[in-house]
DNA sequence: CAGTGGTCTAGACCACCAC
DNA sequence: TGGTGGTCTAGACCACTGC
């Protein structure tokens, strides 16, 4: 069909070895041919190896490192299904979704509690809570793992007049986690809304994440509401897009 | 707080530009300084403008033409709400969500049908048909435009042994659309689940949207069953991930 | 036609890693 | 120490646009 133009060089070399890789001819964990040696091979310079590669890098098939050569990733892409995650029964089983998850995958997960403590609200975290950026919040940030490696951030705001001296400043939310207590504190959650979007990520959170900063992490923005209709939590998560798929299901109605 | 590495080059001059465009300096339709002239700016070669400007032309950001220069894009986020998009109520205006959708940000809508019949089933669809890629199905391809700009593709698949001889094979399917039209046939629709996904653009698709290979879309692929648990219908959306937001909502259980 | 951005070459210097 | 990938320069040719 493209009766038009052929692909600048760089993208047939990365076409290549995309298919190459897919193809089982590089298997994951093995390391590609040096650039000069690829250079070689497609009779182009090494600069068009380079760029070639990095279309790879940030499509996070392999990932080049200085020294090292240029691995190949094995990518299991990581399923997060929204509709199970705030069940009551799933939640009161004592490990989160986020295990239940990585578990079925086979992965093993760990979860840090990197943060907790009164701040002020971002911006972003402020829009969601409807209250004015810069207004006293409680945040819990979590750093996520899928057997040893980054795979997830996580942050809660909880307006601070719900959560002062209640135990979501504590370490340990207790039995059934955030949404318990905030039900047993009178707010109980009763609708849950998510927006997703997709950017670059920060230079933070790449160097967490262990991505490029050309990569896409989803930013998934979860708000609670009580059934008074009031913001009572938010909870931002942030992942490396290519490694997710997101899951949501609803009845007709 | 970093105390390491500065970033390199074109990533400065990437993050100085970006700046100067949100800030206003440079307003959505004006054309930037062209790459000698930025080159000069900064004190770096061509290269490092140019593969800049790649940055910001992958956000989105900008849009450089060979022999016109590099304009500035005007990005409006569309947001796309999926719970309103199968009720009975809005498909029943007549209009569809999508049309609501752009309206409700004063762009102006159309949806071209680009293609209807019988084929061969993608492997896509047909894995989420559970039936046998290859096997028949009527496909309904649609192509959506915000001001006469393109902004989104949509695939329906529907099992061919549903769909044969009935109206879901005509241009216009009717009042209500094509859930209303299973309905009629006793496949109603009862759970809806759709997956999300983000990866660069094909080749035909980015010529489409207008977009550049090194961007990224969102990939929808909904799944409509009915009261059986049978999939009746799957429809699969493209659409430039940095100009759209999706938006799911659902209650406590 | 002159000026734009897209691509490529040839060569260089560097930080980093394994040996 | 030699090889790796990351970045940059200097210069070139090209397709395309607008005049």
């Amino acid at each position: 069909m493209p009766i038009d133009a052929p692909q600048p060089g760089f993208r047939q070399v990365a076409a290549v070895l995309r298919r190459e890789i897919q193809e089982g001819k590089f298997a994951p964990g093995s390391v590609l041919p040096s650039e000069p040696e690829l250079a070689d091979r497609f009779e182009v310079t090494r600069s068009v190896v380079n760029r070639a590669l990095a279309i790879l890098r940030t499509e996070g098939l392999v990932r080049p490192q200085r020294g090292r050569g240029t691995t190949v990733n094995e990518i299991p892409v990581i399923n997060r299904n929204a509709a199970t995650r705030q069940r009551r029964d799933v939640r009161e089983q004592g490990r989160g979704a986020f295990d239940a998850e990585l578990r079925r995958l086979g992965l093993e997960p760990r979860s840090d509690l990197a943060q907790v403590g009164r701040v002020d609200a971002p911006a972003d975290a402020a829009e969601a809570l409807g209250i004015e950026a810069g207004a006293a919040v409680l945040i819990r940030r979590r750093e996520m793992y899928a057997n040893g490696k980054p795979v997830q951030l996580a942050s809660s705001f909880v307006p601070w007049d719900i959560a002062e001296g209640t135990q979501l400043e504590q370490e340990d939310t207790g039995q059934g986690g955030l949404y318990s207590r905030l039900t047993d504190l009178g707010h109980e959650p009763k609708e849950f809304t998510e927006v997703v979007t997709v950017r670059p990520p920060t230079a933070e959170e790449a160097r967490f994440l262990g991505m490029d900063e050309d990569q896409r992490v989803f930013v998934i923005t979860r708000t609670a509401q009580s059934a008074g209709g009031r913001a009572v939590e938010v909870c931002i998560h942030v992942m490396p897009a290519h490694q997710w798929s997101l899951t949501y299901t609803w009845s007709a109605s």
